[in-house]
DNA sequence: GGATGGATCTCGCTT
DNA sequence: AAGCGAGGTCCATCC
């Protein structure tokens, strides 16, 4: 890891152009090759980057660069693509070099395929008799997240996400219409089933005649957790 | 900006809780409050991070975390919601801080709005005859990328992506729904043109009578150029 | 290796 | 303020 403080302009081309006129910013040179450029501002994002695999090579100074005050020009070259990145260095204010070793990676917990996971397990939660088909029931148009049946045997699809929008209750709309047609399966109804549910999305579901199931993380996660000690 | 090159752990709850071990990191304070963390490899993404607006404080170290090498305890957190980041700080290799003033900010050019032009110029790509009506055709729920009619006079609604995926072709169902309620419109017929077409869009595509069109970008603008150059 | 959909998405624009 | 579309999206996962 390499981090330069400087005066720096900088040029993207590749699938698209872009140009940073010359401000101070920051640096950031990572051991696998990519390159960030931040600024003071903004969020995790960096203003202009490139990622790994790629090489970074110098360059002379030409005599009208110079007079701008340019002491360093980088070319920073993408190994597969086009893309490219020229960063032309003014002052540098300051410059340092650090091994940093690889990381232990970041562990998560709580996403949707958490949830997925732990509503299999709790598929009772929608009510007695309730039973779990499979998860990922594959149709033409992709995976549905779970298809159950209740105690009628009625085929049920329910789609998971953390934050329940209209995109959502859209894709559920697809996957029913598409099983519906499966005479094995019809009438198939559905569940839409998140942490937390957007009015929008919720009126779009009702009008649809699809459920919706608010979802309590903890409290599953602490299901899971009970079940796991009675064995 | 401030900028730490040290030895640290991250938990972060919010919208999930995630858990960053002890190892050797860059923490990127920016001056807006945002913080990054940032290790030697992957992406542009940080391993963690915090977005503005949002504070930051320092903690007593208790004794078994001092025993545990510890010297600073950072709080992050997030001004509007409950998201919050807990650095734990050990070692201290490098430690700078520069103000960098606020950035010009970037100068972009896409490929994205040049596809719309280009097959607006070169409408007849979709065979003899066909002429331009406009672009961005209004309808009540925005405006459709192009509106051209075929040789027999017939409306066709154009939805154009650089990538064709399911949303798109959502979006084009919705403008034709809309288009074939007007009667000096109706018949209208679809075409989903992209660079390229996920085969589960061309599939609903296909189930729904809207044609796939793939645009070649390099082709088009060549084309272009040539007629250009004929003027 | 390609395809698919999530993301603490971010970012910008429109309503 | 909220919704929508796009992104140099990145990224893991599944086939």
């Amino acid at each position: 890891m390499r981090i330069l403080i400087c005066d720096c302009s900088v040029d993207y081309s590749g699938r698209l152009t872009a140009h940073l006129p010359m401000a101070s910013r920051v640096i950031m040179a990572k051991n696998d090759g990519s390159v960030l450029i931040h600024s003071d501002g903004g969020s995790y994002k960096p203003l202009n980057w490139m990622t790994a695999p790629c090489t970074i090579s110098e360059r002379e100074v030409e005599a009208d660069e110079a007079e701008a005050g340019i002491t360093q020009v980088w070319t920073v070259k993408h190994t597969k693509t086009a893309d490219q990145l020229v960063i032309k260095i003014a002052t540098v204010h300051d410059d340092i070099s650090r091994d940093l070793g690889i990381d232990p990676g970041l562990e998560k917990d709580g996403v949707e395929a958490h949830l997925q996971e732990l509503l299999a397990a709790q598929i009772e939660i929608l009510g007695p008799g309730h039973r779990l088909v499979r998860r990922e029931y594959p149709t033409a148009i992709g995976p549905v997240d779970i298809l159950a049946r209740n105690s009628d045997g009625v085929a049920i699809a329910i789609e998971i996400k953390r934050r329940g929008e209209i995109d959502g209750v859209e894709q559920l709309t697809r996957y029913l219409e598409l099983l519906n047609r499966d005479p094995l399966l019809a009438p198939v109804t559905g569940i839409f089933a998140a942490q937390e549910i957007k009015p929008q999305a919720r009126t779009l579901a009702r009008d649809r005649g699809i459920e919706c199931l608010t979802l309590d993380y903890d409290t599953m996660r602490g299901l899971d957790d009970a079940d796991s000690r009675l064995f």
